[in-house]
DNA sequence: TCTAAAATAGCACGACCGTTCGTTTTATTC
DNA sequence: GAATAAAACGAACGGTCGTGCTATTTTAGA
């Protein structure tokens, strides 16, 4: 059968797997706003209009949803932030596109909430499946900004000295405050601070 | 009635203060682990060994009890953290003090958790009594630091064009950094990191 | 010691949860 | 269009939750 590509990403699927996207698509924006762990599949199943044993059947447990709801956020993610900044050039400019997508997309998440920081305070005590997803999509996020930093120290564009690790932990604070002040405090300005802070580090840190 | 000063705290009460106090405590323990949402009455009142109805009486509701978790938290970071710092001398040595001590509690809190940081997460879309009394004791902290900020650049300590906002934005991200590395990711020199953090932004920020 | 009040227990309720199972509808293939 | 497979439904179960009501026990004061 020839697939006419009708929906979104991955057509040539049967209805099944077309829905299930769906659904996974309404449980991202759930789970945005409550968290992986008040996500319900009653909620899921209202969202999609559907039942909730016709939600659950495409999962066979709330954990695998769970768990393919960090799968799309990891992609979007990627698809977002990392992406678009591989057309910077290597060195200081990547990383700042780097940090820039990564402001915009936290940004627009004010109203909707990042699930790898949700997540990360739900899953820190709570072994299981859904938290090693976690970890994992995590670690492989923050590999990247290591890699960035380490390809603009090795183009001369930071002192030579720099950790990686360090300014990585250093940026990530950045965006962690950000999260915390715009979403939950409502101060405005955060996003003008995040940005003022990761102007301070590159004074510090360039060569 | 003369209070013979028996228990902790908050003596010279009748009994039932004293089991509330109690109550509380226990609730502290297990919302450090579990969160303010999922902190259950059922649970508290299996650790102290009394039963849902003598617990919930105590409270008349959920929501006053996770109030009340929270004052009783904000009482001893402000006990743990604030105080001690007040023997430092005004200016730098007591934003030190501050940083010190508060990166000391989250790593004592690496096995428990932060209130104010799985709060945040938990009510930064829930309206509520709860997430306003959160909201009112994380801007009581955060007020401190910039005063603490502001008496170091009167001092002459730090530079005199420092935007305390700034500043206490960035020692802000490197303990919420430092919280997440090490509570969820579990990466060890964590605290080394948030350690060194500090000392770049003194150097940058220094008269 | 007696008594009024405070503290705690016991029980039931309605709501929601994830999950199971049998049935029915819908889609695909011949 | 008939046969077959996939998908969705609907009802139910066991569980936990916060909460309300009523009894019982414990405490504090005269």
């Amino acid at each position: 059968m020839v697939a006419t590509v009708t929906s979104r990403a991955i057509a040539a699927a049967g209805k099944g797997q077309q829905t299930k996207a769906a659904i996974v698509d309404a449980a991202l924006t759930l789970a945005s706003q409550v968290g992986l762990e008040g996500l319900s599949i009653g909620a899921v199943a209202e969202l999609m209009h559907m039942s909730k044993s016709g939600v659950f059947a495409h999962f066979g447990s709330r954990e695998e949803l769970q768990i393919s709801v960090i799968k799309e956020y990891h992609q979007r993610f990627e698809q977002e932030v990392f992406v678009p900044a591989l057309q910077a050039d290597r060195g200081l400019p990547r990383l700042r596109a780097l940090f820039d997508n990564w402001t915009r997309q936290t940004s627009a998440e004010i109203d909707s909430g990042c699930i790898y920081i949700s997540g990360a305070v739900e899953f820190d005590d709570r072994p299981g499946p859904v938290r090693e997803a976690l970890v994992q999509t995590v670690n492989t996020w923050q590999a990247a900004i290591h890699k960035a930093v380490a390809l603009a120290v090795k183009a001369g564009h930071l002192r030579s000295s720099t950790q990686p690790q360090q300014l990585a932990f250093e940026i990530h604070g950045l965006i962690l405050a950000l999260h915390y002040d715009a979403r939950f405090l409502r101060n405005p300005g955060a996003v003008e601070r995040a940005r003022q802070g990761f102007e301070h580090l590159m004074a510090l840190y360039q060569a």
